[in-house]
RNA sequence: GGGCGCGUAGCUCAGCGGUAUGAGCACUGCGUUGACAUCGCAGGGGUCACUGGUUCGAUCCCAGUCGCGCCCACCA
């Protein structure tokens, strides 16, 4: 005998052990023979991350999917595994050697600090995956894979390797975005803008050959910047071609305050009139802009900030071009040495103002680039890194989606991923960090780079460039973190070596993300897929929404606004939150959680609990031999039907992933339907005649087992849960996340529906009534009806106890409405209560 | 500067070219004769942001306005 109610924290542990158990989530489970191969990789959750709302949406929608297509009949593989994730790991232990205050990553050494990153991996590695399980997800975990095994190792060094055999991986010297507290580079998505107020500084800076006076206009040029620190490596002021204010000073040089060094006055477009004061100053060691200016222009590039942001001086300045640093140029020097930029700054502003260097300052709002990781101002720095010829990868990455070979659901994610991949620059996947793959790159005694697979290839190529043996020195550098995820679909598939998984499950069946990381891994994993594999990874890409607070806010620490998934479940039970979650993802739309949602969802599960119960109680159980076809009971041809309607909305709504959908018509469909009227409709023929009695209890069950399969795939818990309590008896599979899909069968009766339909409708309509005449519920009130066809009366003949029942009537009767009834019209006849107004 | 999305019940959201049978929560009334009080039944509550247009008909399609959010972009 079931419980009175649903306790899901006391089964839901079970259930997921007998299914581990079971060996129920493994590929190729269970095994039915032709089952064609449906895959999907887990997007890798970071080892040292825990379970947000984020992981628990993402990986509820993938577990219904999952779930849904093992049991059409597909073999389905849900490859799961966790990422080494470089910069957050490395900061994550960091900070605890720091509480810890023991030595610092620098003073450990790397080798230790790396031995340490990988036991905190052991030790907490694993978390994540426990919270899934928790979760429910039914990935094979068998094939648990983590970006820095060996064979992903592998793929990431043959990858490489290839590449860069292939001209598509290169070193070059090129403005990175530099973050000066993490001391590496990072890449253009790991910047992000920030709106932040400053100043305008316009500078003066003389004209070669005139006399400096403030006061005269023509002995100088002004400039204006907001980085004024930046200033010490000018080498180039910039006027717009056709500027006549400036015309005549192209050509001319400046003279740069401070140091002393002859500049060029030159003429480039990209000096817009309109900004500043018309004239720009060209840093081209420091800006992007003026990088391109300087290469244009063969300005030289001149570094004045160390890695870590502080001004780095020549005292003895080769870069005053032949002008003779005074005593002066020399003290400032000396003084600016060392000087952390905003510090700088302020002194450079400082010493300018007093010489009548500065002409105004504005304040001045203005985006300046953050690391995402660091938070600290990004600097942009001349340094050689390892780059990806990401607009050559993009080609065919961008022409999978164009062709259709890949969709984007929704489809307007695809202007997006067009956008960006059309206009895609070098991808730097180099990284001066220590946790991560060493960039198989090896260095011969004149820094010539050999690149292999491992040092012994290096070495075979280096003794045969030189002609004979000499020491190497690997490259120091770890590879973005990222570029190993690039290769999850067909690296966690067993890649290089040709394996039947990889023969059997790429390309995978369907990815499912949020946007958020459409540029970072979607688009590269197309790139790479594309051309390691020659084909796109997987043929349809699932982007959902972010989750926010109630209030539509960003999840975050900070805010302290964070709703932990796991404290849901714990509350309400895994299936509760998952149904909640799937309920929302409607697409395009975030997803804004108030644990109401899933009380009400946890409910739902209490519901379909009593229903079972009620089930267990009149001895509903399944008979294998039972047709529903041959049903004769109108009310049990009317059921039947309405399982096919939501057999249908389900499966059509799943396909094409309309996941709110297809939980709202199986919601819809257990509640409102079996719940509040078939098993009350029902009551009086389990009481009455013992066939059709049998043929309910039959009906009954059928309906509800097809209930519990519908639901399965979004509550896989209380489903299984009540589908093994119900299958003690019979010695059906226990399992029923093996249990087959349902098969249309064409159960639908027009005769039944327009009959029991006609039955709730009156019932309905006569309770509305009696609820606006406020008749107590207690009172019983006759219903009399005028103008019945016979059709009518044969339908009251046949229900008139339940109509007496639910609708609280005393009798039905045939004849004229009494004068000041309420009337109904149904159908053809009037329906009429004598109230007493 | 480009691009995307959103404004529907008190709140959080679905939905849709044909009178909004919308969902959860909240609210009101009635109800514990055994499936279910983690409940049932019924009810109140919506000029579907605004303005034009297309249409027999618009909340839905189109244009614009207002408000909100997000993404991309090197602007001094």
């Amino acid at each position: 005998m079931l419980d009175k109610t649903y306790q899901p924290q006391t089964i839901e542990g079970e259930i997921y052990a007998a299914w581990e158990k079971a060996d129920a989530f493994a590929a190729g489970r269970p095994e039915r023979a032709g089952a064609k191969p449906f895959a999907i990789v887990i997007p890798p959750p970071n080892v040292t991350g825990s379970l947000h709302m984020g992981h628990a949406l993402n990986n509820t929608l993938q577990d219904v999917l999952v779930r849904f297509e093992r049991m059409r009949g597909r073999d389905v593989l849900w490859q799961p595994g966790t990422d080494h994730a470089g910069i957050a790991t490395q900061m994550v232990v960091e900070r605890q050697l720091m509480e810890r205050q023991e030595p610092g990553r620098r003073a450990m050494g790397r080798e230790a600090f790396i031995r340490r990153v990988w036991q905190w991996k052991e030790e907490s590695g694993n978390t994540i995956v426990g919270q899934l399980k928790r979760l429910g997800c039914s990935c094979d975990w068998s094939r648990l894979r983590f970006t820095m095994d060996d064979g992903l190792s592998r793929a990431v060094r043959k990858v490489f390797v290839d590449l860069y055999r292939a001209g598509l991986i290169y070193k070059d010297k090129r403005l990175v975005n530099w973050d000066p507290e993490l001391l590496t580079a990072i890449s253009d998505l790991e910047v992000e803008q920030i709106e932040t107020k400053g100043h305008l500084w316009h500078l003066r800076y003389p004209i070669e050959g005139t006399e400096f006076d403030p006061d005269n206009k023509a002995s100088y040029i002004v400039v204006a910047t907001t980085r004024p620190e930046t200033m010490l490596g000018d080498t180039a002021v910039a006027v717009h071609p056709e500027d006549e204010r400036y015309k005549s000073l192209v050509g001319k040089n400046a003279i740069l305050p401070l140091v002393g060094r002859r500049i060029p006055i030159v003429a480039d477009e990209y000096s817009d009139p309109e900004k500043g004061s018309g004239a720009v100053k060209i840093t081209p060691a420091h800006d992007f802009n003026d990088f391109d200016v300087g290469r244009r222009h063969g300005l030289p590039m001149v570094n004045v900030l160390s890695p870590d942001a502080k001004l780095l001086l020549d005292p003895n300045p080769e870069f005053a071009q032949g002008v003779a640093p005074s005593a002066e140029l020399r003290t400032t020097i000396l003084e600016l040495n060392g000087v952390f930029r905003f510090a700088a700054r302020k002194l450079i502003v400082e010493r300018l103002e007093s010489q009548g260097l500065i002409e105004k300052i504005e304040p001045y709002v203005h985006t300046v680039p953050h690391g995402d990781r660091s938070n600290a101002v990004i600097e942009p720095r001349l340094t050689d890194q390892w780059y990806v010829d990401a607009a050559t990868l993009a080609k065919p990455a961008i022409e999978a989606v164009k062709r259709g070979r890949t969709t984007f659901v929704p489809k307007n994610w695809e202007t997006t991923y067009f956008h960006w991949m059309e206009n895609i620059q070098p991808w730097c996947i180099s990284r001066q960090l220590w946790w991560g793959h060493q960039i198989p790159a090896w260095y011969g005694p004149d820094g010539k780079a050999f690149v292999a697979e491992d040092e012994a290839g290096a070495k075979a190529e280096a003794t045969s460039h030189y002609g004979k043996a000499v020491a190497l020195t690997r490259d120091e550098d770890v590879l973005d973190t990222w570029f190993s995820s690039a290769l999850w679909p067909f690296s966690t598939l067993g890649w290089p070596d040709k394996t039947p998984e990889l023969a059997r499950y790429y390309p995978t069946d369907v990815l499912i993300t949020g946007f958020d990381i459409i540029f970072f891994w979607v688009a590269r994993m197309m790139m790479m897929g594309l051309d390691v594999m020659e084909e796109a990874p997987f043929r349809d890409v699932y982007i959902h929404a972010l989750v926010r607070d109630e209030k539509g806010q960003k999840m975050s620490k900070s805010k302290g606004n964070v709703i932990d998934p796991l404290d849901l479940i714990e509350t309400y039970g895994a299936d509760a939150l998952r149904f909640t979650l799937a309920a929302m993802a409607a697409q395009g739309r975030d997803i804004k959680l108030s644990a109401s949602r899933v009380e009400g969802y946890r409910n739902f599960a209490t519901k379909l609990w009593n229903a079972a119960r009620f089930a267990e109680i009149n001895n509903c159980v399944p008979r294998p031999d039972f047709d529903p076809a041959t049903a004769k009971v109108t009310l049990n041809r009317w059921i039947a039907g309405e399982s096919e309607r939501s057999l249908a909305a389900v499966t059509e709504a799943l396909t094409a992933f309309r996941f709110n959908e297809a939980a709202g018509a199986i919601y819809h469909f257990i509640w409102h339907v079996y719940c509040d009227w078939y098993l009350e409709l029902c009551k009086p023929i389990l009481a009455g005649g013992e066939a059709e009695a049998a043929e309910t209890r039959a009906m009954a069950a059928f309906v509800l087992d097809r209930a519990l399969v519908l639901l399965h795939p979004f509550m896989p818990f209380v489903t299984e849960e009540l589908w093994a309590e119900r299958a003690s008896e019979k010695g059906r599979p226990s399992l029923l996340m093996l249990a087959p899909w349902p098969e249309h069968r064409g159960l639908a009766d027009a005769q039944a529906d327009a009959e029991i339909g006609w039955l709730i409708r009156l019932i309905s309509e006569v309770r509305s009534v009696r609820a606006e005449m406020n008749v107590p519920a207690g009172a019983k009130v006759p219903l009399v009806i005028a103008g019945a066809s016979a059709e009518t009366k044969a339908r009251v003949a046949r229900h008139e106890e339940t109509m007496l029942r639910l609708a609280r009537l005393d009798k039905v009767e045939f004849g004229k409405p009494p004068a000041g009834a309420v009337q109904i019209v149904l159908d053809e006849a009037t329906l009429a209560l004598p109230l007493a107004g």
